[in-house]
DNA sequence: ATTGTGCATGTTAAT
DNA sequence: TTAACATGCACAATG
């Protein structure tokens, strides 16, 4: 029987019973399920870095502002940890009925590979190692009896080397092994101690891929890395639902997909940025039932992409970040990939070829015949398209949201916007108040319940309000310009940036748009009579011009001219 | 002539 | 320096 362990470096202590359970809860971001000692040890030295680093000593609960002071240990009653970023106080966790849930963890737990490096991507949250050492333990941040402790499945043997994390339980050299070794190891058939150790312990290990998704009655609570400020809003709705089976099934499908390739691991390079699902869809049971077909589903954030304007053109191929695609979509041998149908959250399911291109030694990943979806969902460059799973089944869903107006922006945030950067750091990217979430279905929009929005249940808007109540700035019109960037300006993008701005120089009201439409100055008009009204008819097309000068003669009249353009 | 396809190349960010 | 990726571009397919 697999034992399942503690995955601190050093520790590894044995499940009890051998199964995930109560007490052992999730951690780093959801990137670990620790024991108990572990799991304090990490929460203990998270708080340590917020209380003493970023604000000496003070901060405010992430709701209701109230500050709270440091203490660490002592005040530990009076304040909770959201692994999600920032603080509750007291007051709000009671007011807000919710239990404390542990972070929602990566759909596997250890994949992608890189984040399996470190059970506790600290940088990921903005925090150094450096604090996490030598700190007292202290009372756990995560009610145990909220641990979900259903089954986890490891979709891909895990290559994480423990070892590399040399944080929390000090030197762990004696007792940490080398998984990647192990792993090669054992792939190679050259079973030892070892690899039989790991085996047991990992790769047959079966953990919990619940996402934390505990609902308490009446209650929806949100996945993962649920900014602070959203949290206590009102869930977004999938629309119901569909029937076909998923394109792949994830949870098979990528078991195998270790064996064909090692993927670079999404936390590595560029796509790093694009795995950390700071916004995830808020759905009700029932509407995941719906979705999924299945009581028990959850949905599973992958990754996202911000759309370029090769994305979003007329070509109809969106790159995938290679790491997210490897890691995340069926795996792929040959360069004619495979279809792939993607349901959208409003029930519509879409056919796409899963394919990439070589390049370079490496591959370029791209999902071809998007256009059908990115004009359906009215999306542009600067949009972000989401990605994400429902377990079980594996079924693939797309999201998407809009880019904010970056007219508000400094340039600065525009690029990072449009390179993923911009809330690149779940642990502060709440901070980021410019950038909107909004569903381009109107149906997806409207159709929101649960919980009364403290903050938007007035007018059922589900424009977001930033953290400080402030309202955010207004969703891009028809013509939000698309976020520029600053650099890599060549023929292409100029194009594209003048095509824009000519979008700006259309927007006109009917009345504009009739003024441009002048009739043929040589051309007398018959004059016809329809239900009382008098229309004029010209044989001759008219001519789309603007005024530009104006004269006024002696006599008083007014003398108008156009400038004529081409038809 | 236009659109689609496959690959190459330049830019950028991460290391 | 390297890898990722946005996009350029040549060629093929299609209308």
């Amino acid at each position: 029987m697999a034992t399942n362990r503690c995955m601190n470096a050093g520790c590894m202590a044995a499940a009890p019973g051998g199964e995930w359970r109560k007490g052992w809860a999730l951690r780093a971001g959801g990137f670990a399920i620790l024991c108990d000692k572990c799991g304090l040890a990490y929460d203990q030295n998270v708080f340590c870095e917020i209380f003493h680093q970023k604000e000496s000593g003070w901060r405010e609960c992430s709701y209701c502002g109230k500050r709270l002071h440091c203490g660490c240990i002592a005040s530990r009653n009076s304040f909770d940890l959201l692994d999600s970023g920032g603080v509750q106080c007291l007051n709000c966790i009671k007011a807000s009925g919710l239990q404390f849930i542990p972070t929602q963890p990566m759909p596997k737990l250890l994949t992608p590979p890189q984040m399996r490096q470190r059970p506790f991507p600290l940088s990921a949250r903005g925090l150094s190692e450096e604090v996490l050492q030598g700190r007292a333990i202290d009372m756990p941040s995560v009610p145990l009896d909220t641990f979900d402790p259903s089954p986890v499945k490891w979709e891909e043997k895990p290559i994480l080397s423990l070892n590399r994390n040399p944080s929390l339980i000090g030197n762990s050299s004696q007792n940490t092994l080398d998984l990647k070794e192990i792993i090669t190891e054992n792939n190679s058939s050259n079973n030892n101690n070892n690899s039989n150790k790991i085996s047991e312990s990992l790769a047959e290990t079966s953990l919990s891929m619940s996402l934390g998704l505990v609902n308490t009655p009446n209650t929806e609570r949100s996945i993962m890395f649920p900014p602070p400020e959203l949290t206590g809003q009102r869930a977004r709705h999938f629309m119901p639902k569909l029937s076909k089976p998923a394109p792949f099934d994830a949870s098979k499908d990528l078991s195998s997909l270790s064996h064909m390739r090692v993927a670079r691991p999404p936390a590595e390079g560029r796509g790093r940025n694009q795995l950390l699902p700071r916004y995830w869809p808020r759905i009700t049971d029932q509407e995941l039932q719906q979705i999924s077909g299945d009581s028990n589903a959850t949905i599973v954030p992958l990754f996202e992409k911000v759309l370029s304007a090769s994305d979003a053109g007329r070509i109809g191929r969106l790159v995938l970040p290679k790491a997210c695609a490897e890691a995340y979509f069926p795996p792929i041998s040959q360069p004619e990939g495979r279809p792939l149908t993607i349901q959208d959250a409003k029930g519509k399911e879409w056919h796409f070829q899963f394919r990439f291109w070589p390049n370079n030694n490496s591959r370029m990943y791209v999902l071809e015949g998007v256009t059908p979806c990115i004009q359906s969902l009215q999306l542009q460059a600067g949009d972000t398209v989401t990605f994400s799973r429902i377990e079980p089944g594996g079924k693939l869903v797309m999201g998407f949201r809009k880019a904010t107006n970056t007219a508000t922006l400094p340039d600065s945030q525009i690029s990072a916007i449009a390179n993923g950067t911009f809330m690149a750091d779940p642990f502060f990217a709440p901070q980021g108040d410019n950038l909107q979430i909004v569903s381009g279905y109107p149906g997806f929009i409207h159709t929101m319940k649960g919980l009364p929005d403290p903050v938007n249940s007035s007018d059922g808007d589900v424009s977001w309000l930033n953290k400080t109540g402030r309202p955010l700035p207004n969703e891009g019109s028809l013509l939000q310009p698309l976020p520029k960037r600053s650099r890599n300006i060549g023929p292409k993008s100029r194009r594209l940036s003048m095509d824009s701005e000519d979008a700006l120089e259309l927007k006109l009201t009917w009345e504009e748009a009739q003024d441009l439409l002048r009739p043929p100055p040589t051309v007398k008009p018959n004059v016809v009579l329809i239900e009382d009204y008098e229309f004029e008819e010209y044989d001759e097309p008219p001519i789309f011009g603007k005024r530009t000068i104006f004269t006024v003669r002696a006599s008083g009249s007014v003398l108008q001219f156009f400038m004529l353009c081409t038809r």
